[in-house]
DNA sequence: GAAAGATATTTTAGGCTTAAAATAATTTCT
DNA sequence: AGAAATTATTTTAAGCCTAAAATATCTTTC
């Protein structure tokens, strides 16, 4: 919409080094990521709401669990889920609440608490897992499989760069 | 790392609809954008915190002030942060508060607010924005600018994909 | 085996987020 | 003009989220 803009004949050091902030293409990616990405997350998240009446972080921790039918402890659940300690804790806190998950200390390791589904909690998942699985089969439906996996695999790659350019911050 | 699934060689329509749970390829992709997004996200805030003591919704707000020099309306901004309303009004009270963005009742409509950034909030974004824009490169600088712009090219097609799928809903 | 360090979780304080209800102002329809 | 509908924003209640400090337990080191 900003029609095309100059090719900036200045040379690619000067550009590097002298004028740092020459990085719109990156830039438009990222928000392109953002937008794409909130888009389809609010449509997730008010669909799990009118249909489950869940919310979409419950909906995504028992997805891990679902993965894992061993169960998994807080700890574990907080790196997958990417979200901090205390926020698990508490949203674990209201799933048991609601019978969906079980908590019993380690036998091992008193420090830790070891999570999984109930059974009313599998059976729960389970039906919204299925719903979920289409809402976002519909959300991807203008692409061709192979634009998919192209799609995948630039994804792939992308994060391996932030991870590597994030590298010793975590 | 589940070996290559086979190419499905069922016939388009029986899939969609005898078996809707046959949509593995989407929701791998899905989760993939949804961990990519976050990993970056998560280092930027981080990264806007040490650096310059401000949050992300903060931050974002402030970039589609800059975006827009003659200032935009709370609804208006609602809609291009996707946002609630309510949340817009709270992270503005916040900046107006600390002197960084300005707002006044438009003159025409006594219902709606005009919000622009603040000489003080011109300024200080600029700095933020130049560091952002830095840490945003070397996110993605392991992809070659054909690589971004194939990214770019199917992020668009999956947000018309999916905008089309939400469609009625919002 | 006790002190020091590391690890797992919870708590706390502050901020973001939503949906829904409430206010306030404008527009539309008689 | 006055009533009804619409639009813009704020408020409210509930929930998500983080960073940092506090607790409790385990491990290592001397």
């Amino acid at each position: 919409m900003e029609g095309s803009s100059p090719p900036a004949p200045i040379d690619r050091e000067t550009t590097a080094t002298l004028r740092p902030g020459d990085h719109k293409t990156e830039l438009r990616l990222w928000l392109r990521m953002l937008t794409c990405t909130t888009l389809i997350e609010n449509g997730v998240r008010r669909r799990l709401r009118d249909a489950f009446d869940v919310t979409l972080p419950r909906f995504d921790l028992m997805a891990q669990l679902h993965k894992t039918p061993a169960g998994l402890t807080l700890g574990e659940l907080s790196q997958r889920m990417m979200v901090s300690n205390g926020n698990v804790t508490a949203i674990v806190e209201k799933l048991v609440g609601q019978g969906l998950l079980d908590r019993k200390p380690s036998p091992q390791d008193r420090r830790t608490q070891v999570v999984s589904l109930t059974a009313d909690g599998r059976s729960t998942f389970s039906q919204m897992a299925a719903a979920h699985e289409n809402w976002i089969a519909a959300t991807f439906s203008d692409l061709s499989r192979e634009e998919e996996e192209q799609l995948m695999a630039l994804l792939g790659k992308a994060k391996t760069s932030a991870r590597k350019s994030l590298g010793d911050l975590s």
